[in-house]
DNA sequence: TTGTAAGCGTTATCAG
DNA sequence: CTGATAACGCTTACAA
């Protein structure tokens, strides 16, 4: 086993096909000029020796390493490993590669990860959590170095920020609410209070209010399944408990409907309306059957590895995708 | 907006610093002898110039880049995601950076996938779905490159190879399965047909035939929600329907459930017991409860990432893990 | 079309 | 402790 590493360069192969180094390169390079037959001797001998151009001095040379760095915390989270498996696809396709950089969610450790792209060279860095440091930002920018935000709220101009139309697909949701016959409404949301989170939070809260709803609004914990329960129980055990609830998210639906049935024996959606957002995969399992928002995870990361092929590009760019309702059985129809 | 990059150089801090190239490089080279007072006067240059060391280039010369490839298919599923998110935890902790490559299980993008790894010379490559070929395998190792095969079936010495106790882990259900009473058991799986897999299956119907039961085994499409909604379909219209179902994997088993309740109106664990294998954060969930086998996520990626900071390792290193069992509610108590 | 030579940003070696 | 200098493997003018 040998404790050190030995990968074969061009000069190996260009001393087996008999021809100089740059014959080598060239024969790797795209759009280089190089005779068929050259070409064949080097593709040859690089064949049999196992040759494999090395990116990082290629990287060096060109001043582009190929590398992407996907920023993310909770990567085992449905919604986030759905849009990471979107991403990196669609990076691979494009010729790139990602590079994953797991956050604890606190905007130091995001300002880390970013400092690992810029080691990396990355030629570009997708922020799905939190939020970077704006001296962060600005290096990035500075250095020459895409950035997309997904879902974050941000006012710097530079990167590429992709949202949703939060608030107005809460505002659909009230509206089912109301059409459904609900006469008291909740919202149950994490303490995370990202953007997005906030936005569906106040988009419904206003347009209960529109409505002339009953309208509560209570948050704890995490994003999380969990969070859901506990949810549940302080909206259930309320003296006028709602008879409507969306939930920021898909995992804190599950919860929230899982408790209702178990603890609370409440039918769904005969006694009780839920709604989610994202569009997990559970969302549209038996024992769900979830009504919700889908995030276009697909579109999401094609525009984000589209934007990143463009030559040149808007200091200025956002780009507002909408949130499509996928509607089930956790609603009773109007 | 810059079109090309420009990222500083250690050349710039040195000029910024008033001292040499080398005196940079050196202060931030973790052995390296320099002044402090020298030290703190580069820090304060690189501080204020944005300084960030180009690992392309620190990886050209160590021949060493500290970047660690995953090779893995369906990244958003959860078990998957769960081991992904361990091991990009602990390889950041141990310095090291993740790259992920996306495959189609298909073994020939596995060989795709691993090629990239060798383009960036990554120090390791860790294999979660797939069997890359055997060509490959050995370009990895001759390079000097390390590899971590995850419960894969592989006879090639070299790789350090995880695995788990399937079969003895599907005996034990089988007990389980005979205490709680049941006569005609199955044995529910995916057409995936990976050792693991396998290896539950044949554990599995082995001991029914040593206990005296009846056993069926069956076979369907991916490892999927759907595939287990499917399977139960099969198993409960069979004249002589099982009153205990082995599921290869929770996600086939959550299917399974679902099926078993909404279609055929059965009760579990009352008139059916269920079983599964990884724990994925679902079985957990209310409307599951489901017995299953835990994948020791953590100690995965902790023998892994062990085992690439090991100086010198066993040309044939196996390491055998056990599956703990989760008792939950989907298998009537003895 | 080809080869030669310079340079990308590092770190390691070796005098001072 | 410090500063030149030589690699590392690659691409790309430039000259042949």
């Amino acid at each position: 086993m040998a404790s050190k590493r030995d990968f074969v360069s061009a000069q190996q192969v260009a001393q087996r096909a008999g021809v100089s180094r740059s014959a080598v390169s060239r024969t790797f390079t795209p759009g280089a000029s190089v005779a068929p037959e050259t070409r064949q001797k080097v593709i040859e001998a690089a064949e049999s020796l196992g040759y494999h151009v090395n990116h990082l001095a290629r990287g060096l040379m060109l001043k582009e390493s190929g590398i992407v760095c996907l920023v993310v915390s909770e990567v085992a989270t449905p919604y986030r490993a759905a849009l990471l498996k979107a991403l990196t696809q669609k990076l691979q396709i494009a010729g790139k590669i990602a590079m994953l950089v797991n956050t604890d969610r606190s905007d130091e450790s995001v300002g880390h990860a970013l400092k690992q792209a810029i080691h990396y060279r990355a030629d570009a860095s997708i922020v799905l959590s939190g939020m970077p440091d704006r001296s962060i930002v600005e290096l990035c920018l500075r250095s020459g170095q895409r950035l997309v935000l997904i879902n974050r709220d941000d006012e710097l101009d530079g990167p590429l920020r992709i949202n949703l139309n939060d608030a107005e697909a809460a505002e659909r949701i009230c509206t089912a609410f109301a059409r459904a016959g609900c006469r008291r409404v909740g919202f149950a949301n994490s303490e995370a209070g990202t953007a997005s989170l906030m936005a569906r939070e106040e988009g419904f809260l206003a347009a209960a209010a529109r409505f002339g709803l009953e309208a509560y609004c209570m948050r704890y914990g995490a994003t999380s399944y969990q969070s859901g329960r506990v949810l549940a129980q302080r909206f259930l055990t309320m003296d006028n408990r709602p008879d409507g609830v969306f939930c920021a998210s898909d995992l804190l639906a599950c919860g929230f409907m899982d408790e209702a049935r178990m603890a609370f024996g409440l039918s769904i959606p005969e006694q009780l309306c839920i709604a989610g957002f994202d569009d997990i995969e559970q969302a549209s399992w038996g024992s769900y059957q979830l009504t919700t928002f889908a995030q276009p995870v697909e579109l999401i990361a094609g525009h984000a590895v589209e934007w990143l092929q463009m030559e040149d590009v808007d200091p200025i760019s956002n780009i507002k995708l909408q949130a499509e309702l996928v509607w089930r059985r956790s609603i009773r129809a109007g």
